[in-house]
DNA sequence: CGAGTTTCGATACCTAAGGTAGCGCAACTC
DNA sequence: GAGTTGCGCTACCTTAGGTATCGAAACTCG
């Protein structure tokens, strides 16, 4: 991230608190829930001023946006790296190699449970559905969060699957939207034995032996 | 709903604006959205004064559920009706006749076309999703919705299919969530394509033939 | 008809939260 | 040292949920 070779611009640097930031914006949501973390409180906890908070994030959906990237991390699928991906220059589908449909299980069953295990980590299944929640009526944050969050895990999805678009897509659905409505409902992360059944289901559906 | 047999009370009868103020609430949602969707703008839009929506409603969120619920109705299963459920009284689990899978699949399946087919509707959908999110970090919402809107449905869901509740729980999640994540995802509801493959998912894994 | 009761509409108000503007100062490059 | 950029701080605007109050309307009962 630091520009090594590029010559620093003017003027006072911005201090490196990112990372900071991400972690007191996920211990605040964790700690209140995700209607009481405001912007001030998240700030605060971060020992900074909420205006430079507003300075490096426009609103507070992007905000949370950028801490989701950094809790989730690229996909466990050694394909696409969700922080440089280009959005809508999809368009190799052809993913060289055919799986299998053990593999593909495999695949599969690997991203779910890892998706489950993210969401369980404190402050970020709370977050995830915040942010979710608030997109459903601001399309602006809903289109951030389709381009900047899910479309590279989607596009990661389909060269390691060979699915197309469309299938992909349902295949989010189906395990986020179980996920975060356990969430949702209960205030709690979906247990271990739910999440079996949530493979095996998804497994069945997608990967079938025939 | 009318006391045909009670005497009515002293003082000036409560206006019959039930159903207007659930009109007007669908209608709002669908033009505006949920977040802008204010109680001073339903009352406007059902021609009452916002004072009077709080006398009949003490937060937002039971105003919503309560137009959901009207919105929804009983669950197509001749079991129990929604309106009327004692909430934690439930005990028989036994339902009598124990269905086929051929008829359990078919349950499961007129289950999921109905309730995909209300989401569908101009500003049901959004109503939905839009409280879900505002439940997600206020439990006391989280807990109307859930024993007023969900209980009930899953109680006769145990009853038709003689499930356990933790497995009705999680057919819940499952079909709701996917519906309610393309909902939030895209903001339109589910095409009747994806509704097909939901239905074959989930009636592979709850209805399977052995 | 009149007394008591309850609801309605209207206005004003409180609070929380997202977000913005401006200021003085700090930290850095050239 | 001059110019530039970031920071903290304070003050402020707007929207929205929710409450308090008050006079007028609509009803029951005697």
């Amino acid at each position: 991230m630091t520009p090594t070779t590029a010559r620093r611009s003017p003027g006072r640097p911005r201090a490196g608190v990112n990372q900071a930031v991400y972690a007191a914006t996920l211990r605040t949501v964790h700690d209140v829930g995700y209607a009481r973390a405001t912007v001030e409180r998240i700030a605060a906890a971060a020992g900074i001023a909420k205006t430079t908070v507003y300075r490096r994030w426009p609103t507070k959906g992007a905000l949370i946006v950028d801490c989701l990237l950094d809790a989730f991390g690229p996909a466990p699928l050694g394909a696409t790296d969700p922080g440089t991906a280009t959005g809508t220059a999809g368009g190799n589908t052809e993913s060289g190699t055919d799986l299998g449909s053990a593999e593909r299980g495999a695949l599969i069953e690997s991203g779910i449970r890892w998706i489950a295990g993210r969401i369980g980590q404190p402050g970020v299944g709370d977050a995830f559905a915040g942010v979710f929640s608030d997109a459903v009526s601001d399309p602006a944050l809903r289109e951030l969060l389709a381009s900047r969050f899910q479309d590279p895990y989607r596009q990661a999805l389909q060269e390691a699957l060979g699915e197309p678009e469309q299938r992909v897509l349902f295949l989010i659905d189906t395990v986020v939207g179980t996920l975060l409505h356990r969430l949702g409902m209960t205030g709690e992360p979906m247990s271990d034995t739910d999440v079996d059944a949530l493979v095996a289901m998804v497994r069945r559906f997608f990967a079938a032996p025939e």
